[in-house]
DNA sequence: AGTCATAGATACAAGCTTGTATCTATGGGG
DNA sequence: CCCCATAGATACAAGCTTGTATCTATGACT
């Protein structure tokens, strides 16, 4: 079959179709899955499976056990609130800088874009494709603070993130309108370089769909 | 040794042992164990274990496979949200019932003691045991409003909220004593009679503990 | 005291998996 | 076009577990 620039390995396919069924939940925590299983899935023998088990375990979404399986692991359960949190400091940072340099007319574009992008799914009811336009938001509110770093680290929430909102979003369709317009509050306290308001507004938003982060166990309650 | 009524059976001792160190968290969610790894550590045969391991699998505990071993099951991530929504239904409901018939002295005195207990475990930084004070004053309350159904099926959250409150639950020693300051106002509402301001102070109190249960998903929003 | 039933111990067979070694196919470089 | 290296396929051995059958010990009842 065609391929572009170079075809992806075996390994690296193994590893990328077991991510996903990880990541979207079809293969939730505590499944006990094995090399065979996946090569059969994935069409090709055990040894690029073995592979990408290796490096799913380097990322902790697996737990191999020799010569009995491998274990999706679990999200831990407090889990959900420390990545909330680093969300939440890292837009709150992003919206403090952007009060300082202002924001960009690309970036603003953009938002606007995935704004109208959400009104369109929110009528289709579209789950899914909703919650990619709203991460797709957030995220680039982080990266039109300008900071790269953060903007990167931001992006390895997004693994973690997607674990937990399967389950967490289980949105009725007439809830993404209200997730709009909360997006749309938050645009405009950037726009008006209200970063206090912009935080006010983040917690909110963020509780409402995924719990406090302020649970406990933090130091600053 | 000497035993009193009937000695437990080997059967009953590894199912107790077995779920309380799932409860516990000593074997987390994900957790991939062996008849033969509790056996040794139950001191008994491989065939009481077995039967433990089935009673575990039926209450949804541990995932058996065979020729494998069995996982334990992961708490779902949502599901701490549904936890708490029930908690806070039976104590706000307990809550209002008590508004009614008023709080019967022994109950009262329970309570009390309860908070007193609360106040020294504080003091003396015990976490565990005030995990325990802390879960028998709510449960005293659903308890209180003489609904034994209730209190029934309270009881049966017991174990789904030790397995979320071994991680949520991660407070400093001085957060303790804030937790007993909120107990005393839970209280205090209870005797004024005041079931909205319980209301309100309980979805406080157990936000801030165990995070909000009005995440995505509820229909009240 | 004897008998019977049941819980549990134990040993071996069988299932499921990984670990390892060998072979093959393919692509790249000379 | 040939050779070499590497990824991957495949087959068999080995590890870990459960499933099953048999035996034993203990307690209760007569």
């Amino acid at each position: 079959m065609a391929d572009p620039a170079k075809r992806p390995s075996a390994a690296h396919t193994a590893y990328a179709v077991t991510k996903e069924l990880i990541l979207s939940g079809e293969l939730p925590g505590g499944s006990l899955i094995s090399e065979g299983e996946i090569a059969e899935r994935v069409r090709v023998s055990r040894t690029p499976v073995r592979e990408a088990f290796l490096r799913l375990e380097s990322e902790e979404l697996l737990a191999l056990h020799p010569k009995r399986g491998a274990v999706v692991v679990p999200v831990p359960p407090g889990e959900a609130a420390d990545v909330l949190e680093l969300r939440l400091a890292l837009e709150r940072s992003a919206a403090e800088r952007i009060a300082r340099i202002g924001l960009r007319g690309d970036h603003h574009e953009r938002m606007r874009e995935l704004l109208r992008r959400q009104r369109a799914l929110a009528e289709a009811a579209d789950i899914g494709r909703f919650a990619d336009a709203d991460e797709a938001f957030h995220r680039c509110i982080v990266e039109a603070s300008g900071n790269r770093l953060a903007g990167r680290f931001y992006a390895t929430l997004g693994d973690r993130q997607r674990r937990m909102s399967i389950t967490a979003l289980r949105p009725r369709p007439e809830r993404l309108s209200l997730l709009a317009d909360e997006h749309e509050a938050l645009l405009r306290h950037l726009l008006d370089g209200d970063s206090a308001a912009f935080a006010s507004a983040l917690l909110g938003h963020l509780t409402a769909t995924h719990g406090s982060p302020y649970a406990a166990g933090r130091d600053d309650r």
